[in-house]
DNA sequence: TATTATGCATAAGAAAATTATGTATATTTG
DNA sequence: CAAATATACATAATTTTCTTATGCATAATA
């Protein structure tokens, strides 16, 4: 994923983020979209999208719905409505761990 | 660890953070640490603490010193040079982590 | 024509945590 | 004073999440 290992347990969270930004995606566009917007910095691989974006399905955050465009399947990915509510938990939850990590990492944070 | 699955990945960062301020701390006194500094935010386990601590001595960044207090054991630990510079590389990891999240999940900030 | 890009998927293994124990002493509380 | 909590270490089984390595198939490019 990165060079840092500081990634592990944020790709549902990048995944959620993205489709609520931008209503639907596949998964292959999901890895360019990633890998442009982090100016390669980050890139999600396959072995760990494909798997997590099975278990959003499964879970009932997304839903799908399957396109052939070009000859080619796509699988097109979208919140539902506990997928929604879900994004803004995990998006509170990046904001408290980077809160968090800040006063561990930088006292001067926690003092003011 | 939390109730966020983001930490995953972040406790050696803590730990080396840590003793970077403190010198010299014994396991049972970084949990205590955390929890304080944190606010009951993040509670290290031991079962998550005490391997680290073991893997980072193993890597040479850590060295031990026992020390027999009120009849208990406390296994003091420090960091050597190498754990010096490789806390500078995780706390610049960390810096990277949140600047590239927030880039991904607020996409003002990728503007400027 | 061979490589790269597009598009999905899974399986084996590693890494890092959780959860559950285990041992032992010191202190506090009912 | 007995029981519970705090201090202090440790490990083992399991789970989660990722990496690495494949596999299949079509389209575009070199």
């Amino acid at each position: 994923m990165a060079n840092s290992k500081l990634y592990k347990g944020s790709l549902t969270t990048i995944i959620l983020k993205l489709l609520n930004e931008s209503d639907k995606m596949y998964g292959y566009e999901i890895t360019q979209k990633v890998k442009e917007i982090t100016k390669g910095e980050l890139k999600i691989t396959e072995g760990a999208l494909y798997p997590a974006l099975h278990k959003l399905e499964a879970d009932g955050l997304l839903e799908v719905e399957i396109k052939k465009v070009d000859n080619r399947l796509r699988k097109y990915y979208k919140l539902t409505e506990k997928g929604n509510k879900e994004t803004v938990n995990k998006l509170n939850e990046l904001q408290e761990y980077i809160k968090t990590m800040q006063i561990l990492v930088n006292p001067k944070f926690g003092l003011e």
